[in-house]
DNA sequence: AGTCCCATGTAATCCGTTACATGATTTA
DNA sequence: TAAATCATGTAACGGATTACATGGGACT
């Protein structure tokens, strides 16, 4: 294995909610999901290969009222407990965070350097947009507390994502304050 | 490209600072650098390889003094231009963070099934462990505040890391309680 | 008529992990 | 003398990105 293959069990996750064709999610990672996770759409459409293969899945494929064909994928039995299995195991270690960002600091030693400015400066911006944007998606998506109850995952890491953006971004704000001094 | 190859430029730091041979550099992913950043050696060795093909290091290989042959890598000017590129580039956009056990909370929608709990439990167990480590690492570096200020970069990052598990478990903590009421 | 989006795939390539492999030295 | 560590590699495999490829429908 190369790295941990967890393509399955999102897939068997977005499936299940609704039977789904390959381009729905593909959607659903530009958007929903696509917060949490990338994928590109060609290792969708192989991923489905291997789930049918190996019966998660089942798919049909014909006109459904439209005028395009299109192939739906439906959960099986065995599906929902490969699922239900992955979702409430346990993880038995951290994996160590890459970010590239943090790489670079590791190595710049100069704390005079104009260019470390200029590059936590940058570096804030992108994470105040991304703040900014997290924060729509919560207000967009549990304004409402009955949907927090109905997907309190789904509200617990868009939580935890905007804190860490929270974090982030004032982390940097310290160390740009610390060298302005 | 699969995915952004950064450990030609983790490399060429780790030589920067002195030269290295290729046991030394997989010593560093254990400890130091570890904490950041992962590889294994095969990785390592072949990617030295390439270093030299591009002329970006060079090798030496001989006994010094040891009784153990060994190859030793320096860095060329070549090289250090590469890292001095790196180093002060901007990074256009954010990356997603992929984190299995977010992913897992996503498609848990039901708050009030028992296993949450253990799942969230057991999740704030290995970022308390994570964290105090953290903390024990950045005694061990950073209670001498001239080491701050020689290493201005890694002490930052290490900060950083300190906060985010903070928030990890106060997030992991005020779901649990939310839970338990 | 052209552009954008829908819809679905394959192929090439590179990255990263695991496994295989070897031999010497140090330490218990 | 056995185990751990030093020291350096190759090979196989699977995961992830990029590029290639096709064709239809909707909108301007």
């Amino acid at each position: 294995m190369a790295q941990r293959n967890l393509l399955p069990f999102i897939l068997l996750g977005l499936i299940e909610q609704s039977p789904k064709t390959g381009y729905d999610l593909k959607k659903e990672f530009e958007t929903e999901i696509g917060e949490f996770w990338s994928v590109k759409h060609s290792q969708i459409y192989s991923e489905l290969k291997r789930l049918v293969a190996s019966e998660q899945i089942v798919s049909e494929t014909g006109y459904f009222g439209n005028k395009i064909e299109k192939t739906y994928y439906k959960i099986t039995n065995k599906g929902k407990e490969t699922l239900e299995t992955w979702k409430y195991s346990y993880d038995k270690q951290l994996v160590v965070n890459k970010d590239e960002f943090v790489l670079k600091l590791y190595f710049i030693k100069d704390k005079n350097d104009p260019r470390l400015k200029d590059l936590l400066n940058e570096q804030l911006l992108l994470h105040k947009n991304k703040l900014n944007h997290l924060n729509e998606r919560m207000k967009k998506l549990f304004s409402d507390t009955k949907e927090i109850d109905d997907n309190y995952g789904h509200y617990l890491i868009l939580d935890h994502a905007i804190r860490r953006e929270n974090e982030y971004a004032s982390w940097l704000e310290e160390a740009i304050g610390f060298l302005a001094k």
